[in-house]
DNA sequence: CCATATTGAATGAATGTTCAACAAATGGTG
DNA sequence: CACCATTTGTTGAACATTCATTCAATATGG
């Protein structure tokens, strides 16, 4: 599959860099690096952008002087600044996506417990971060107006509902519950992107904890019998 | 109050609106308009802009060209881009909270027949519809790195949640859940949000009617006594 | 020595803002 | 009512700035 492949460059690139951190900082300077590297350093570069700026701000230079390279430099590993956003927003999608099907093979065969760590999941320190939530708020502010950041969403968005759908199903006969699946799936999935929808706006009442909080209290009322 | 006022003008610009637009659409050529409708008609094309093209890519030039005018009329009635913006954002809460207090008021004294009128709002075609969705989506995105737009929205949605808190402590009471309420209005609140933003993104599986019915599973569920 | 990566200045396009000129309404005056 | 002066609204071109992209020159590693 392309996305595994990309994945495993990100997790290469990744390991190589806090490697040659380890070695000497230097090592950025010069031709030390190889093409995954640099690429993964830009992209790390264009979250900052993209988290300190907002999308409209966020501008080439910004980004090739957050990490400490020439203007050039982007242009030259990726074509344009529209592929680099892409790339940016690919590269957020495939950890979101690591980690979340880490969580659900980490979660054992119960269904009430799968479901349970994909909430928890999202809350997760290195996925739910003031860093990425804003990046991800940037994208989504400019996904409806550009087909290509929709597209990219909206597979991915249709392979998680479907999963939700399935273990809402699993539970609504183990646990004799009315409600259609499709529709406490749907509720579910909102009611997560909204927490984090707050958490990037910073608003004061929900922090990390308190959305971890709100999520429990919807799977206690929607699956009392699993959850209570 | 502040904002009182200025939907008195809104409302006022869009009867003066719709009154020209009765008699002659030559009526905006020349100056026949008033400065209430001429900014009322800049905010409309400033929405049109935002839902059609995006936040980073709506320009004065694309706003002055929406409403039929020329390049420096915006630079007139709204001092710079920025203003223009913010009484755009202004302008969008105004009408939404308009909208709110109305179904709140029509609610009558019954606790759970106004939370019911307060989510069903939220999904009422005249607030919820692409246009408006994809322009509060453009802002979103920008919220958190520009503090006016923050501001604006932080004191307004801290009002609103206050009143989902003091209905769900009261249905707590008369309905003896166990739940704690601000934890379920948070809950409640973020789902609503949620469903906002796959109506925005336009998610295949999310519409207006599947959306209200989400809100209503929810709500079946988290209060079995009132809505079960 | 060759292929490749990197730099930074040059370029050109896009865009927000300013402004001088023009037009329309307003209000005062004979 | 007619006339003119003043205020106010409107236009479109000019201007300055910002920014993505290009590219010739340079540096680096193999």
């Amino acid at each position: 599959m392309l996305e595994t492949v990309t994945l495993m460059k990100n997790a290469e690139a990744r390991e190589a860099l806090s490697e040659s951190a380890r070695k000497d900082d230097a090592e950025k300077r010069g031709r030390k690096a190889s093409k995954e590297v640099r690429q993964f350093q830009l992209i790390e570069a264009t979250i900052d952008s993209l988290a300190k700026r907002g999308y409209a701000e966020t501008t080439m230079a910004d980004v090739a002087d957050g990490a400490g390279l020439s203007r050039g430099i982007v242009n030259f590993h990726f074509e344009s600044k529209e592929k680099l956003l892409v790339a940016t927003l690919q590269y957020m999608y495939d950890e979101y996506s690591a980690h979340w099907r880490a969580a659900l093979q980490k979660a054992g065969d119960d269904p009430a417990r799968q479901l349970q760590a994909l909430v928890w999941a999202d809350f997760d320190r290195s996925i739910c971060n003031k860093r990425k939530l804003a990046a991800w708020c940037a994208f989504w502010g400019e996904a409806k107006s550009r087909p290509t950041y929709q597209a990219l969403s909206s597979s991915r968005d249709a392979y998680y509902q479907q999963v939700f759908i399935d273990l809402c199903t699993t539970l609504k006969q183990s646990g004799g519950y009315a409600y259609e699946p499709q529709v406490m799936a749907l509720a579910l999935s909102a009611m997560l992107e909204g927490l984090w929808l707050r958490l990037m706006m910073g608003t004061e009442d929900t922090t990390r904890e308190t959305a971890l909080q709100a999520a429990n209290a919807f799977l206690a009322a929607a699956f009392p019998k699993h959850y209570g």
